[in-house]
RNA sequence: GCGGAUGUGGCGAAAUUGGCAGACGCGCUGGAUUUAGGUUCCAGUUCCCGCAAGGGAGUGUAGGUUCAAGUCCUAUCAUCCGCACCA
């Protein structure tokens, strides 16, 4: 057959047009195969995909078309983020309303999914937005608020000027907005809902270790920090001359001699009681300066309140003072501070002149001298000047201590999280409107399961300006109270998106379900999801949060696994040219330009060749010439050697199978592993390379042997190409749903094994024997060859290393 | 400051178990095909010396272990990422 060109726009275009309504992608119900749930993580609509989307989904799929090929009923879904702040920013730019922006985005996105053929079960397609979708979201706020788990309380929030919203503390990057760099965070303090992930946080620590194996080391160290579970004690001063006490956290009781001042959170409550009005000024001046801050920018600054606390170990009198550099939010708000133990009171009390009093000494040191002392000396060691406890190690110090201060009633050991709870309410509409309504007679009323979903009103002016928008919707916020059918108000707060994204792998394997979230069964068949693929900037939020929901629709029934995700695979980055993609640079590589210019094979496998998949790819244009160069070249040979006449067999033909098992082995064992796709990639390019090289020594047998299989190993990369040469092979039906070809280790060994001869470990030669060749004979065999004698001339044997089938090292003086 | 990762040709990278450093691709050089450009095919391409045969050096830097180190150990430098007054 004469050589046809690769124009991957009418192969593509054609393959395109016929798989519009293929159902090959659709994942079994009652399926007796072994089920693979694979899943990349959900896009949010931005109207456009990019190279980087493009390389999360080309590693998903090429995972579920492997598992297809090996015989694995396989859930490969896909949906919508599509709750969020840019729709109504589009919608004050340009007057559109949100829906329909985002309606329209997710059109063009998903037309460009299918331009590249990604093998999505569309019929389970979800997005967050509809009501269909988010009405289960109220449900679950419901059943959290049922259970304590959701509630409302007044706090200092982060308020964003620009986005005129509150943002979570996960929100906050340094100092900023997560979305205006530029933008410091001010404090506000507002009505919100906060769901209480801090009931879980020590499951959410804990289960990790059934995490261990299958998620990337780094994620969970991130997750580990950021939950930050800390052993101390809470110990209760007292407010000398009453009995009013003041509760201080620390890791250190062990050094509660060495205490010499008591610290106070600027928004400490007992301030109210200790400050003048005065104090009180300066107390909320520090929180205003605070806000928004590096908090290592800030210097440690403090002011004395006037009174006293009382140590209840050693009933000594300290004084109490208020701190800027001591947090509300962590412990119990107060410190007793030790400078001589700890760093950063050292740096407090020594501006302030506070008494520096040393009490633990290093194991097998001195005990620090005051006045004179430096630095704080923060490691364990033995304690002194601390009465009954003195002469003791730290260790046993703070066990010992910590029993007497509960025998005594003033105290006891704690553990301390630095993971707050959830803040979920958003000054926005385009969310979930959060089902609660207040009532004037009966108080906050949830609103009834029946009447779900609240529906989030269509026709709503989008100003940007700080209230809600849905406030100005009269006839959202005026409501029959559901209990006295009194006049009340709706909640015109929506839910934080990370709430959509928290369960929406469970919706995807009952979509359609009008009566529940999903019918348990179908949980059971298809949970833990084998494998999570996204970008790293997710470890955090998004998975700690889905870790979260998933404990508590647990405990309420709802499935049985304790976590969502087996097995979390993050993706690197794409940069382009060097320098991070964004829009304001204007180095966006679309992924509607690619198809264009090169056809997605090119595109997808380009981003999998350019890197190992975890690590950060360049996007280069001149890169993906290779790919287009690499696909034509498989295409031009594989046309013109079918239905040519060649000989049965043919002199090349040991040495093409050898390369194409060893192909076949390399892909298998990395698809089963490490995924180092640009290494399968370069092996399948090292059996073209041979195949050009041998074209006219290869046998018919053997050409059909290696063309068959050549379009195998394609299918999951390049699937375009690879069903194209299916069919030129004379086959029938999508590639992907054949059965991935199995290698023969035999084949793939090489007929001899080539051993290295190093002298003194400089390569000087090698030699070539069966394999399994006993280490006697390797040494006569390497001292007899020519070029080895050469080297070894005139010099004096010492020693002969032989390693079988691989190397002999003669080393000589 | 704490934690983690990464340093290999002009570039992206490979070397999975301590055993041939640089597979594969980009770029570049040369040749063939072509009226020409492009395409395609073939060859070369770590650096230094050499016409060549050949020799020497070489995986951020300095040491160490070993017959043998990109790989293991110690120190150090650089870059990136995460966390950062968490008591």
């Amino acid at each position: 057959m004469p050589e046809k060109p690769y124009d991957h726009a009418k192969i593509e275009l054609k393959w395109y047009q016929r798989w519009q309504n293929a159902d090959f992608y659709r994942a079994e119900e009652n399926s007796a195969k072994p089920k693979f749930y694979v899943l990349e993580m959900l896009p949010y609509p931005s109207g456009t995909l990019h190279i980087g989307h493009i390389r999360n989904y080309s590693i998903g799929d090429a995972l579920a078309r492997y598992k297809w090929m090996r015989g694995f009923n396989v859930l490969h879904p896909m949906g919508w983020d599509a709750f969020g702040l840019p729709a109504e920013n589009a919608a004050i730019a340009n007057r559109q309303p949100p829906r329909q922006w985002t309606l329209q985005n997710i059109q063009a996105m998903k037309k460009t999914h299918r331009r590249f053929a990604f093998s999505y079960d569309w019929d389970r397609e979800v997005s967050t937005c509809e009501p269909e979708y988010y009405r289960w979201n109220q449900w679950f706020f419901l059943k959290m608020l049922e259970r304590g788990l959701a509630y409302r309380k007044k706090a200092l929030v982060n308020w964003c000027p620009k986005c005129a919203t509150v943002l979570a503390n996960e929100q906050v990057v340094e100092g900023c907005c997560w979305r205006h760099e530029d933008t410091p965070v001010e404090q506000r303090a507002l009505e919100q809902w906060f769901l209480k992930i801090t009931a879980y946080a020590d499951q959410l620590l804990a289960d990790m270790r059934q995490l261990e194996d299958g998620w990337p080391e780094r994620v969970l160290i991130m997750q580990r920090n950021w939950i930050g579970r800390s052993e101390g004690a809470e110990i209760d001063f007292t407010l000398a001359g009453t009995d009013q006490k003041i509760r201080v956290f620390t890791t250190r009781v062990d050094t509660i001699y060495g205490a010499t001042c008591v610290i106070l959170a600027p928004e400490h409550p007992l301030n109210a009681q200790l400050l003048d009005p005065a104090g009180q000024a300066r107390a909320k001046a520090m929180v205003d300066a605070r806000a928004g801050r590096d908090p290592g920018d800030i210097e440690k600054e403090g002011f004395f309140s006037g009174s006293y606390a009382v140590n209840p170990y050693s009933d000594e009198n300290v004084p109490i003072w208020v701190g800027n550099f001591v947090l509300m939010g962590y412990g119990t708000g107060a410190i007793m501070a030790v400078p001589a133990h700890d760093e950063r009171d050292f740096e407090f009390c020594r501006k302030y002149s506070i008494a520096i009093r040393p009490v633990i000494r290093p194991v097998g040191g001195e005990l620090g001298v005051e006045p004179g002392l430096t630095v704080a000396f923060t490691e364990d060691g033995i304690v002194e000047h601390t009465g009954d406890w003195s002469g003791l190690t730290s260790e046993e110090a703070r066990d010992k201590m910590a029993a007497h201060a509960r025998v005594n009633g003033f105290g006891d050991a704690a553990v301390t999280f630095r993971i707050k709870d959830w803040g979920i309410s958003r000054q926005r509409y385009w969310g979930t409107p959060i089902p609660v309504i207040y009532c004037p007679a009966c108080g906050l009323v949830a609103v009834p399961e029946d009447q779900l979903p609240v529906r989030l009103p269509d026709r709503v002016e989008i100003t940007g300006a700080g209230r809600s928008p849905l406030e100005n919707v009269p006839e959202f916020v005026n409501v029959a109270c559901p209990k006295c059918g009194g006049a009340a108000r709706r909640e015109t707060d929506t839910m934080d998106t990370f709430i959509d994204s928290s369960w929406y792998f469970y919706r995807y394997c009952d979509p359609h379900n009008d009566k529940a979230p999903f019918d348990p069964a179908k949980i059971a068949y298809w949970f833990e999801i084998d494998q999570y693929i996204g970008g790293v900037e997710h470890a955090i939020l998004h998975l700690i949060y889905s870790r979260f929901f998933t404990k508590v629709m647990r405990d309420i029934g709802l499935i049985r696994n304790s976590e969502p995700v087996r097995r979390l695979f993050t993706q690197g980055m794409v940069i382009a040219e060097g320098a991070k993609m964004s829009k304001s640079k204007g180095n966006v590589v679309g992924a509607d330009l690619l198809a264009e210019k090169y056809g997605a094979d090119t595109a997808r496998m380009f981003v999998l060749f350019a890197a190992p998949p975890e690590k950060e790819v360049d996007w280069r244009w001149e890169g993906a010439d290779g790919i287009y160069r690499f696909l034509g070249r498989v295409y031009r040979f594989a046309t013109r050697r079918i239905g040519t006449a060649a000989p049965e067999a043919g002199a090349a033909d040991r040495q093409v199978l050898r390369k194409l098992h060893q192909c076949l082995q390399k892909i298998t064992e990395d698809f089963e592993s490490r995924w180092h796709f640009n290494t399968c990639i370069a092996s399948i390019m090292e059996l073209v390379n041979v195949l050009y090289a041998e074209e006219e020594n290869i046998g018919s047998a053997v050409l059909n042997d290696v063309l068959v299989k050549l379009a195998l190993m394609l299918a999951p990369f390049a699937p375009y190409l690879a069903q194209e040469i299916w069919e030129e092979l004379g086959h029938d039906g999508p590639v992907f749903r054949q059965q991935w070809p199995a290698y023969d280790p035999e084949l793939a060994k090489p007929e001899e094994a080539e051993i290295v001869v190093q002298v003194n470990g400089k390569l000087r030669s090698r030699v070539y024997a069966p394999f399994g060749t006993p280490q006697d004979a390797l040494e006569k065999l390497a001292l007899a060859d020519p070029k080895t004698q050469q080297s070894i001339a005139a010099k004096q044997i010492v020693r002969i290393i032989a390693v079988p089938d691989k190397l002999v090292n003669i080393v000589v003086k």
